[in-house]
DNA sequence: GCCGCAAATGGACGCAGTGTCCATAAGAGG
DNA sequence: CCTCTTATGGACACTGCGTCCATTTGCGGC
């Protein structure tokens, strides 16, 4: 009995993975398509042939669900390079958050889940545990490596390294909404490593 | 005739001034107190005695009401300090700024405000235009004189300098949802003055 | 001082989305 | 084969948006 996957199916019961999937797929696709305001319980039981009942047993709010989607679609390489050169590793690493950000279309539902989840408890939990938090783990450990080496002063505070290279991106990206590119990732770099004051 | 501020005026037409005055107010009451969810045309509508059809005419959406009740009821100090000593001065404004933020009760309204900013075109435009620009500006010209007196290299790049310092901030407000002091203030500016490298 | 225009008013409409309920149908496991 | 689990469709009230309308009233012109 092969299932004809755009067939409505009856009322009845459909194995729970099958029914995640298929509305995880559609959430994202809204997202990407229609943008974050589009991700309406409604509108994804609709596209993923569910019942708007069972979305509310597995997700608490659109976000979140919309959240989940979209970090599911983008299971992308989150690992830090280490050449030992630490310089190059950043802006290695920083040039792919931007270029991924402006030239993969990124920068929209990134802005819209980060804008959301500052009025929904619940995709604010969703992207803190399954992307800010890990992501600056990781550039920590990759800057307590360099630390360790001597290629960071033994008082600096890399949490403050974290916020400056990365926040100086959100900063443009949600507070001043303009656009840029990884031109600024260079003079970031430079900046946080050498600083802006004349060297004595 | 001294009208009672609090009883019900009748059907007719009442001064623009007043009603605006009236409506501000009561959304910027809502949104402290309630938070930006509860600035609804609706709701400020009922709060400030007046019609939801008046606030469509001035509004374009609640969200831009609530950005410029807020603004309006908080005009403050935007002035850049310039005593010389461009390290004093960048702590001192960075450090007020932290302090609104998190001891004024700033820090809910503003992650509110900044994140529907995302969804909302209207509230982004208010945003950009009544706050985030010119407090940019400021910053700009503050590190240009600085770097005109030799304080800063000539090849420092001032907005990164700008979004290093405030995006770090924002970058834990919006992004990292922790809370902070200002007890980061000093090492954020030391670290953008002479960076986190080993001095050579 | 009267009158007409401008402007705010209350209240209606349809629409969309949320959150919750129910009886029903159908897969999965014993 | 039978039962239990679980998704299903469809209903409900509620809120908010966005746009109408006729009505009432203040203000400025005459």
């Amino acid at each position: 009995m092969s299932q004809d996957p755009g067939a409505r199916r009856g009322r009845g019961r459909r194995p729970a993975a099958e029914v995640r999937a298929a509305v995880l797929a559609a959430a994202g696709r809204l997202l990407l398509r229609d943008g974050l305001p589009a991700v309406t319980f409604d509108r994804v039981a609709a596209e993923a042939g569910a019942s708007r009942t069972t979305l509310y047993k597995w997700w608490p709010s659109p976000g979140a669900l919309a959240a989940e989607a979209y970090f599911a679609r983008s299971e992308r390489e989150l690992a830090f390079p280490d050449t030992g050169d630490l310089r190059a590793d950043l802006i290695s690493q920083l040039g792919a958050f931007v270029r991924w950000l402006m030239d993969e279309g990124a920068q929209q539902p990134m802005a819209e889940l980060i804008g959301a989840a500052q009025l929904d408890p619940d995709l604010a939990r969703a992207w803190s545990q399954t992307y800010a938090q890990p992501r600056r783990e990781l550039a920590r450990v990759r800057l307590r490596a360099a630390q360790q080496r001597g290629q960071l002063r033994d008082d600096a505070d890399l949490d403050v390294i974290v916020d400056q290279l990365w926040g100086a991106c959100y900063h443009r990206l949600l507070v001043l909404r303009v656009p840029f590119d990884d031109s600024i990732v260079e003079p970031l770099v430079d900046h946080a490593l050498h600083g802006a004051a004349p060297r004595t």
